[in-house]
DNA sequence: TAGGGTCGAGTCCTA
DNA sequence: CTCGACCCTA
């Protein structure tokens, strides 16, 4: 052990770190609460290792672990970071380092850290811990309910869908904007509406309270609300010393509340991020609350900026640099390296999406021959259906490949109907769970439903309401079956993640009668009980897989193919934060990057500008950005040839172009030149189909 | 009252 | 194309 009174020794764990990171992780070292600190940390300049040493570094100098606050983007981003602090501070403390390691349980997201502390705090706020989460779908379904109730869904002019409003209420919310903001900048068609969707909000708040359930705003919203009560806002914040927040270009105004009214000198606190790199303002993330953040304090915070790139080679970074080079507004920083190449990235011309496909199919083969496996690759796209023809041509020619993004796993319906089973069980309020659910079974549609449910809301033993409510007409033994499963459920003796298997039994003749593809389905049901089982209880189950689903379909549950290669297809959202050896970007074209949604507002524009820029700086070796020169309009006949051409994005204007290689795919004649784009008949691709005659 | 089917209209992304 | 409103039948 090393006494921790002991004068600051030269510490080796140090060493490896640059200058600019060394200060990042010493910064107010020797102060019990060092003034706050911004780290501007490019793509690839070493992030998460600086945060975790930082962390180390503190732990190992004797602040308290258990007073530390960690919030990240994502539950998997602080698992990494624990385990690397672990590792971090096992080099200098010996074994004893998980023990203080362990002791970082303040770790996790914004929602999931405010989940908790809600339960923790429930009584004080006057919230009944036991409350259950809605996610998106359902909020969704309870404002459609509200909207219902209070007369809206027949307006003569059409009212906004349920969907739409909740996308209001949420903005309003998270930006912390009043509605008629919120209208005007986002939502303009929407604006004549403003007092209706006042009074549905007022309606939908008031029947999320009486359920006992919270969405996901909530989970900020009541937790700023909390700490605006000055001695609530000390007494937990009193209970922290450190607060460290990552990617926090990703925040919004909320949580910089949040954050504000826990510190309000800053001390202690830590964020980093990069400004480059915010992609999320449709969630209401705010840019400015990182070009802002050094002056909301005084004194003000200090500013460390990583721009030494250890990712890629410098023509890629060049190139990139060139890109964010035309935003309006940043921290200046150009990334460097020391990894020097010949290789500039490419942009290559294709003449539509389908050779596209086949050029990023032969591509990725041939660097497996080269000796990269495919899960060094990745092919990056702005949104989830731009994949779909790779997709086609990816599995006729059997290349494995795993897409991230997208719908999700707990989208599909039959996930969703189990999970309403537990939640319904967990909260027998919660409406939106407990009308999935009754319609499940045969003969019962939205007014038994409604019966039901309002006989069960108005008792408060709700085992036995259920028991001897009135079955439903039409229901029979399936009746029986349900409020036996429900009570056996709620009961609590199976355990978890038994509970989760009984809730499968009883959903599966549902399963068989409701979808003619149940094999496949209950497949799905298999190994989300898989993933029940790495729980511990329902209701930490319940939240966390609401809060954090799992990114792509087989993307948990251990090792079971740790033997399998596959490519990587990803959302450039969803591709925050990795890097691949090769990195394929489809679709660099107006229309696609910036997506045509987009343009038109400028702050749109830019945060398409700062995508590419993700894009881009994900690549180590090699980089081949693919421009389709032509584009079928869909809505037509599957064969119809009606198409738009597109141009380059507009983010690589010519002046860029020196900072790239430029060729053409399929190479039609030995001089290289372009592809003729000007024919306007459907042309046979003659020389695609004698090669994948042999494949 | 449930539940399947059809037709018409507005939407179009990203977690 | 997908959602939602509406209609029809049992």
């Amino acid at each position: 052990m090393i006494a921790l009174d002991s004068p600051p020794r030269p510490a080796p764990y140090l060493d490896k770190l640059n200058d600019a990171q060394r200060r990042a992780v010493e910064h107010g070292s020797g102060t019990s609460a060092p003034t706050p600190l911004l780290v501007i940390a490019g793509a690839g300049s070493g992030k998460t290792n600086t945060l975790a040493h930082r962390v180390a570094h503190l732990i190992v100098n004797g602040a308290d672990p258990r007073r530390m606050m960690l919030l990240t983007f994502s539950r998997r981003a602080a698992t990494e970071m624990t385990r690397r602090v672990e590792r971090i501070a096992r080099n200098v403390l010996g074994e004893g380092a998980a023990v203080m390691t362990d002791a970082l349980t303040w770790s996790g997201t914004f929602h999931g850290i405010g989940a908790r502390l809600l339960r923790d705090y429930g009584p004080e706020l006057g919230l009944e811990p036991s409350f259950t989460i809605h996610d998106r779908e359902d909020s969704a379904d309870l404002m459609n309910l509200v909207r219902h109730d209070v007369g809206f869904s027949k307006t003569e002019e059409r009212f906004p869908k349920k969907g739409t409003c909740l996308a209001i209420y949420s903005r309003c919310v998270n930006a912390e904007q009043p509605i008629e903001t919120v209208l005007g900048a986002s939502f303009p068609w929407c604006a004549a509406w403003a007092a209706e969707l006042k009074e549905l909000f007022a309606a939908y708040v008031e029947a999320k309270q009486a359920q006992n359930v919270l969405d996901y705003d909530d989970l900020l919203l009541c937790w700023a609300q909390a700490v605006s009560d000055p001695d609530i806002a000390a007494d937990i914040g009193g209970r922290f010393d450190h607060l460290f927040v990552d990617e926090y270009q990703d925040t919004n105004r909320l949580q910089s509340s949040i954050l504000v009214a826990l510190k309000p000198d800053g001390r202690g606190l830590t964020v980093v991020g990069d400004d480059a790199q915010s992609i999320y303002s449709f969630r209401a993330a705010e840019i400015r609350n990182i070009l802002d953040f050094p002056q909301i304090f005084s004194p003000p915070a200090d500013i460390i900026t990583l721009d030494r790139n250890y990712r890629s080679t410098q023509p890629i970074l060049t190139a990139a640099n060139g890109v964010i080079e035309l935003a309006r507004e940043r921290f200046t920083k150009n990334l460097w390296t020391e990894r020097e190449s010949a290789a500039k990235p490419r942009l290559v011309n294709v003449r539509d999406e389908a050779d596209q496909a086949r050029f990023v199919a032969e591509r990725v083969l041939e660097n497996r021959e080269g000796g990269s496996t495919l899960k060094q690759q990745a092919v990056l796209f702005r949104a989830s259906h731009h994949s779909g023809p790779l997709e086609v041509e990816l599995t006729r020619r059997n290349i494995p490949f795993k897409k991230f993004g997208g719908l999700k796993f707990l989208d599909a319906a039959h996930v969703k109907d189990v999970l309403a089973l537990l939640r319904f069980v967990e909260n027998p309020r919660d409406r939106v769970a407990g009308f999935r659910l009754l319609q499940l079974l045969p003969g019962v549609g939205p007014t038994s439903a409604q019966r039901v449910l309002d006989h069960i809301g108005a008792a408060t033993d709700v085992i036995g309401a259920l028991s001897d409510a009135p079955p439903p007409p039409r229901a029979g033994d399936d009746w029986d079956d349900f409020t036996r499963a429900v009570g056996v459920l709620r009961q609590g003796s199976l355990g978890w993640p038994a509970e989760m298997e009984r809730a499968r039994l009883w959903y599966e003749p549902h399963l068989e009668r409701i979808h003619e593809d149940f094999s496949t389905r209950r497949a799905d049901l298999v190994q989300l009980e898989q993933i029940a089982s790495g729980y511990p209880s329902r209701e930490r189950f319940l939240t966390e897989l609401t809060l954090d689903p799992p990114d792509a379909t087989s993307d948990e549950a251990g090792p079971p193919h740790l033997d399998e290669d596959y490519l990587i297809l990803s959302t450039i959202h969803s591709a925050k934060g990795q890097e691949w050896k090769s990195v394929f970007v489809l679709n660099v074209v107006d229309g696609c990057i910036p997506i045509d949604l987009a343009v038109g507002e400028t702050d749109g524009i830019e945060e398409e500008r700062r995508l590419l820029y993700v894009a881009m700086t994900r690549a180590k070796d090699d980089l081949q950005l693919i421009i389709p020169q032509r584009f079928f309009t869909h809505g037509q006949a599957a064969r119809g040839d009606r198409h738009v051409y597109a141009s380059r994005t507009r983010f690589i204007p010519s002046n860029l172009l020196p900072h790239f290689e430029q060729a053409a795919w399929p190479i039609t004649n030995p001089a290289g030149g372009h592809v003729r784009a000007s024919s306007n008949t459907v042309r046979l691709d003659v020389a695609a189909r004698m090669r994948s005659m042999w494949r």
